[in-house]
DNA sequence: CATGAATGAGTCTTCATTCAT
DNA sequence: CATGAATGAAGACTCATTCAT
């Protein structure tokens, strides 16, 4: 019967995702279960908690997310990898169509965040020797800035992805180097960008 | 009685607000009343809703951002006055704390809107004539780089708001003409800025 | 609204005492409900939990039986007072009907439950002056006595009464003086009451 | 294969043992499956149902409350019978650890109760005979005797398992000649007593 | 036979909304 | 008008029991 079971983990898996993508975490585990065709108890035999399965959620998301991340740093052309890594970053978030919203901060995602983060600070070394890039960008602000264009992905997917595409063009077009004026705050720092994952809003349901 | 009414409607409002501040939506109507000191009914009395109550919160939030977006037109300097602008809103933004998610879709908040697309299609004009803009950008890639930092302030502005400055800055600096490459995408139109937000995340609970 | 609202907390509690006493504490809170004849919500405005209408329900009790115990301090003949102390709590724990089990533990009992004691320390004070009493008999004894025959009622009211009437008789012979052997055990202390009183048997539902 | 099925079983009956001491039926089958390193499956199998699991209980319990009892009779002073009885009775039953409550009316424990009671009215006899108990007692006053000290030990073993050794004390001297007042309440029968085992406390979950 | 996956009725609890006083 | 009591439909979660593998 284990394969019975991963069958329904699956399908249970697959009804949460839609209904979260669907509403973002504003659905019952009734919903995820009749969608799933099984009962309630069999998701809670799997997910400890309404919360657990939406952090089980974040998982595959993540591992894309980073299998992105490295695939854009395997470009042929190191001076290419910055911009590269931002568009796939986003073309993936448009296709998975997961509100990240919450995901970010599930507990699941912890290590894969940070060797996404090691792997953007390559790309950037790199850029930056390329001279691709505005000196005065760091690591943790090439990652809020893709934070930033997921929010409006997520907004905008369904109703008018022309909107997040053209503020994509600005986005990559701001990073370039070429009469900047110096930034005057501050790098954001590894701390910094913890608690924006931390204070990402929360789309669960109480 | 007129005047006891309408003081309790605003210190109903004002409770909202602060508990709309506080948690985003996910308080009661009891919590409401409690601290606006009346009864539920009273609130029932002024707001059919829980969610006609939410969205009056949108009414003073973008009138101030209206009063906000008029003053930066006013700006002795016409060729300031788009990066006066952008900082503006988003210095107004955070001050005024309230997680704009659900408000920019409120009916309230209809006329508002596009009065401040008006206002900032004039700003940018001037910004143009003084050749202080990239030539590609319209009014509505404006309105989108305000929503897009707003999202980061919101999310931000509490456990770091170092964050949502430094990318401010960057923003600001990468509507800045030089060497910028064309924009592949076309520019965002009305209709898609009301996609955008009617789209917007519901921080409403069930 | 004050009036039937009080009137609507005395009939929750009258179907909680009901039921208690008929399950003792294996009833749902709908049962509650429907047999006040108010309807779920009702119920917990009043008490914020289960557990918590299930504590209330000893106020009255221990308040009873505090009465019974001073009424008993209150006979005209000091000697007999023990004797009259005993048979009083029992008969009242029998008319009560409640199944004592949880409720000596309620946060609500404490205070009683310590007036219990001093008062049962006058009384055995008296019995013990006027040599009607075992003199290694210390007042926790009696304590002890008391709830080992709430025990029996409890178990025995409906079916059998006799056999508490007949253990009773029994238990307040043994106090009685008269050729009895020293106890070799020391006394029961308020450390072992207290003891006794958190491990009695919980009769409440998961 | 018989070997292994009784084995199971075994195993079942102990972790339930177990779990039945710690926490009084208060456990699921899933529990008492896991501990006994067996699927729920077979507890079904072996046990058709939670409390039928439960009343095999009481088969182990009782068969060494018997032997216990039988060990007294077989007492070399016939005199001493009644006292060593009872208490053999008491650290029996606090050293088996079961808190007795529902298992005196498991259906297995019908004929060993009435071997019991036999063996109880034996020592009984010896005792008046040898002028050691007061001469109104009956048989089954004394299973009432007991059964009251079982209960105090339920609660108490832990805890504070002076106060029934102390009760204990004061009981065993009860029972002894001299200076006795009559009883007032007519002695208990054996459908007295078998109404107090039925309507012992029921510590089965809903 | 053993396993453990599946079931789903049942429990407590919350909260937007209505309505009697 | 104001109050806050009452309502009851959900929702998350549990667990004895059944049954496919």
């Amino acid at each position: 019967m284990r394969c019975d079971a991963a069958r329904n983990r699956e399908r249970v898996l697959a009804a949460a995702l839609e209904l979260y993508r669907e509403r973002g975490g504003a659905f019952t585990v009734e919903e995820v279960a009749s969608r799933a065709g099984v009962g309630v108890g069999t998701v809670y035999r799997r997910f400890p908690t309404k919360n657990a399965l939406l952090d089980e959620l974040a998982r595959p998301f993540f591992e894309q997310l980073l299998t992105t991340a490295q695939a854009a740093h395997g470009h042929p052309e190191p001076a290419e990898r910055l911009e590269v890594f931002i568009r796939a970053m986003a073309e993936q978030h448009a296709i998975d169509g997961v509100r990240s919203g919450r995901l970010w901060d599930a507990a699941v995602a912890r290590p894969l965040r940070d060797e996404y983060v090691r792997t953007l600070g390559l790309i950037l070394a790199e850029a930056r020797a390329a001279g691709r890039v505005r000196a005065d960008v760091e690591p943790y602000d090439v990652g809020v800035v893709v934070w930033s264009i997921t929010g409006l992905i997520d907004a905008t997917q369904h109703a008018a992805p022309v909107i997040w595409r053209r503020y994509l063009d600005l986005l990559v077009d701001s990073l370039r180097p070429g009469g900047e004026r110096p930034l005057a705050t501050r790098p954001v720092t590894q701390g910094d960008w913890e608690d924006l994952v931390a204070a990402s809003p929360v789309l669960r349901l109480g």
